[in-house]
RNA sequence: GCGGGUGUAGCUCAAUGGUAGAGCAAUAGCCUUCCAAGCUGAAGACGAGGGUUCGAUUCCCUUCACCCGCUCCA
């Protein structure tokens, strides 16, 4: 599929605009027109029902050990600044970065490393990115050549001191970039924050500073609290929040894929730490099929387990359900949705301060003088079980899916083109969006076969009874054919067209986007008809 | 952030240092009894800013956006 076909179309239709067009755009934003609303609201609800207002409470699902509660949250966008400390994203998000003129290359400021070398009265800075034994030998040959010299003349260098890092040193003159040939084309080091910084209160001092949320997922563990003594639930359950997140990537691209405002439909689910395991696959494996069931059945989805390499520092077992986009390279897939074992790791953060693992186990991290980098909020998250009168921290399993990206991908899925004969019988190129019913942004299209007769007065009174249930469309202008070429374009699943015989036996034909089968109905079954339709039931087709 | 490429109507493409043209789409109407037909009407563009010039869509500079590669992507 041609990836241009599809940005082109959701443009030309109205589903997706570049963020503040009129003025140029701006890199990483995009804004969803009437139809891409619908139908990214829809991607949305259908998560949300199936997640949260359609779960069963009472009975295990197939694959769950047992029954689970399910409730839903909404927190805000902006939240204490210190919760981005704790989780671990301040550092992680926050770097100050040094390029090079001469390579073009960008390096983190606190991964470069180097060592003191003079040499006729002159001394630079030697730099690497690796360390150890390794850094050592790469440093002397970098010297050696920087010199002009042979290896046989390497104790003519005159070195000071060990491998340490480039924050320590200030005159960037001296410094040879790790990829350079001459000394001092490394520039100052230049704050990167991944983070949305903006101020709250209307002074904007540092004092107020505080961040966009980078991910849903905080909301939910910082109330975890609140919900447990609210909402009468009990372990196992989760919570769902979908919402806004903001990330300043350094490169927006394809479409909106990479997105710097995003929205995210997350789920913490909270369990036992010897049940985690099996709760874990039941997502992993549950999330996979929801994404099949609504369409996503090709070889261009599929469920990948990280490798050990691959896993956070508190994570013991992750995969991602990736799709294998148009604007990928062939092979290559990207990501929708990742679940995550999280352990114990988000509540503790909370409660202790930012954790690093040591060994096999994790730990505050502590600065120089021994006391927390980052302080928690002291509040206790531990779970009291009345049951079996056991305290613990819940483990975490975390289901997180991208919602523009999801919907990226059902459009992407969902764009065919064939050939369908015309008026006279000749095949002619169509294009249309194969989306789910649940999915698809309007239902249904009415229409009067021509504007007279009578039949736009049938058409308007069908229109207008279906509208109470279903976002329909009404549409009378120019020839049918065209009408229905427009509606296939969007992805509506059914026409209802009003002909001669609707006149006189009140009798519908309902057309099939996929087949362009017909079937006739009657007026007053119409709403039960397309209801079984969107339902998937088994067309009932009698003409 | 770097390098290369591209910016003309919703889309595809013209032309031009001196009034920017077409096809398709969209739109209003006529016609039309099942898959973008036809006729008529109206509407619609040089990405933005600056410079050179009597005059710039065209030449120059800057900027923004998009595409490709690098970099980055807890």
């Amino acid at each position: 599929m041609d990836m241009d076909k599809l940005v082109s179309l959701c443009k030309r239709r109205g589903f997706l605009f570049q963020s503040s067009e009129i003025y140029g755009g701006l890199n990483g934003f995009w804004d969803y027109g009437p139809l891409g609303t619908e139908l990214k609201r829809n991607v949305k609800e259908a998560w949300w029902r199936d997640m949260v207002t359609g779960h069963d409470d009472l009975a295990a699902p197939p694959g769950a050990p047992e029954a689970f509660q399910m409730v839903g949250l909404d927190s805000t966008i902006i939240m204490h600044p210190q919760i981005w400390k704790c989780s671990g994203h301040y550092d992680l998000f926050h770097d100050f970065m040094v390029d090079c003129r001469e390579s073009k290359k960008r390096y983190r400021h606190d991964q470069v490393r180097g060592r003191w070398v003079a040499y006729q009265g002159k001394r630079v800075f030697v730099t690497t990115q690796s360390g150890g034994d390794e850094g050592v030998a790469e440093t002397a040959q970098r010297a050696l050549k920087l010199f002009g010299l042979r290896g046989k003349d390497a104790e003519r260098l005159a070195w000071e001191g060990e491998l340490v890092s480039l924050m320590t040193v200030a005159d960037f003159a001296q410094v040879l970039g790790p990829d350079a040939r001459e000394p001092g084309t490394l520039t100052e080091p230049r704050e990167f924050n991944l983070m949305f910084k903006t101020y709250v209160g209307a002074l904007s001092g540092e004092e107020g500073a505080a961040f966009l949320r980078p991910e849903t997922a905080q909301g939910i563990f910082v109330n975890f609290k609140n919900v447990v003594d609210s909402s009468r639930v009990s372990v196992p359950f989760g919570i769902a929040q979908v919402g806004k997140s903001f990330r300043n990537e350094i490169t927006p691209r394809n479409f909106t894929f990479r997105s710097r405002e995003f929205e995210q439909m997350e789920i913490e689910f909270f369990c036992h730490p010897t049940q985690s395991p099996d709760w874990y696959r039941f997502w992993r494996d549950r999330r996979y099929r929801w994404y099949v069931e609504l369409g996503l059945a090709g070889e261009r989805l599929r469920l990948r387990d990280h490798d050990k390499e691959e896993l956070s520092h508190y994570s013991c077992g992750t995969a991602d359900i990736e799709y294998a986009f148009p604007f990928l390279p062939p092979g290559e897939f990207g990501e929708l949705e990742g679940i995550a074992h999280r352990g114990d790791f988000d509540l503790r953060s909370h409660m202790e301060g930012k954790l690093v693992r040591q060994g096999d186990s994790l730990v505050v991290e502590t600065d120089a003088e021994g006391k927390p980098r980052h302080k928690g909020s002291g509040k206790d998250l531990s779970y009291y079980d009345d049951v079996t009168r056991e305290r613990y921290i819940p483990h975490v399993i975390e289901p997180s899916a991208g919602a523009d990206r999801a919907t990226l991908a059902f459009l992407c899925e969902a764009y065919q083109e064939d050939k369908v004969p015309d008026e006279h019988g000749n095949p002619r190129e169509r294009v249309f969006l194969r989306l789910h019913p649940r999915l698809a942004p309007i239902k249904a299209a009415v229409f009067p076969l021509v504007k007279k007769d009578g039949m736009p007065e049938v058409a308007q009174n069908i229109y207008r009874d279906l509208k109470q249930q279903f976002n329909v469309y009404y549409d009378e202008k120019g020839a049918v054919g065209r009408r229905y070429a427009r509606q296939d374009e969007v992805g509506t699943p059914i026409c209802i067209t009003v002909d001669g015989p609707s006149l006189t036996d009140g009798t519908v034909t309902f057309r099939d986007r996929d087949t362009l089968r017909q079937w006739r109905v009657k007026v007053e079954d119409c709403r039960e008809e397309l209801a079984k339709v969107l339902r998937g039931e088994q067309l009932a087709i009698s003409s």
